[in-house]
DNA sequence: TTTATATTTCTACAAACATAGAAATAAAAC
DNA sequence: GTTTTATTTCTATGTTTGTAGAAATATAAA
């Protein structure tokens, strides 16, 4: 009822960057395992290069959907499980 | 855990449909009122050809997202909830 | 049967997007 | 310091998408 403006772009794209094969997967993957970086994620979905995957991450990263820690070359993914739950709990179905 | 490829790409449908601002739009309006028709949807997304708002509205129907009811020349669109609640209960809040 | 209304299909086009190779950046290992 | 590994940015390209006008379809009203 009370969808402002803000939050309304939020779950664009939030819904946007789930609604494309690669990213979906991506995004279920990590919620399966957290912790992931971005090479052990180009390992499991093959024939993904790694500029595409970085690309993708980083809608997925910008949407507010996977959280992100940094560890000297590497970069380890989670998903935001709150936000999940919120607008895609089919994610941690 | 257990996504086979066909929910994947339902999924995948679902949230491609919602990830554009008119479509999300629609989607909310019809879950804060249901029956509405094309031309209804129109009037309130001002500045929307009828062309393109068909067009939307098949892609939400396709996604499973929208049912609908005919009655001679009007269709009724709504929202189906048991879909909205398992893959994007935020339109539903 | 003609007219009006509701919706879809056809057509076209500019904008956005997914993709990946190559070059760049950054940090670890040697 | 050099090499290796991880990731990003740049660049380019083919594809998909959102948009709307015009024509088509379908039903209701006059």
């Amino acid at each position: 009822m009370e969808h402002n403006n803000a939050e309304l772009q939020q779950a664009v794209k939030i819904y946007k960057a789930l609604g494309e094969p690669t990213r979906l997967k991506i995004a279920l993957l990590l919620t399966e395992e957290r912790n992931l970086c971005c090479s052990d994620i180009g390992s499991k979905l093959e024939c993904v290069a790694g500029s595409t995957l970085s690309h993708h991450l980083k809608q997925l990263t910008d949407s507010g959907l996977l959280k992100l820690r940094k560890d000297g070359t590497y970069i380890y993914y989670s998903v935001n499980r709150e936000i999940a739950q919120k607008y895609a709990p089919y994610l941690l179905e």
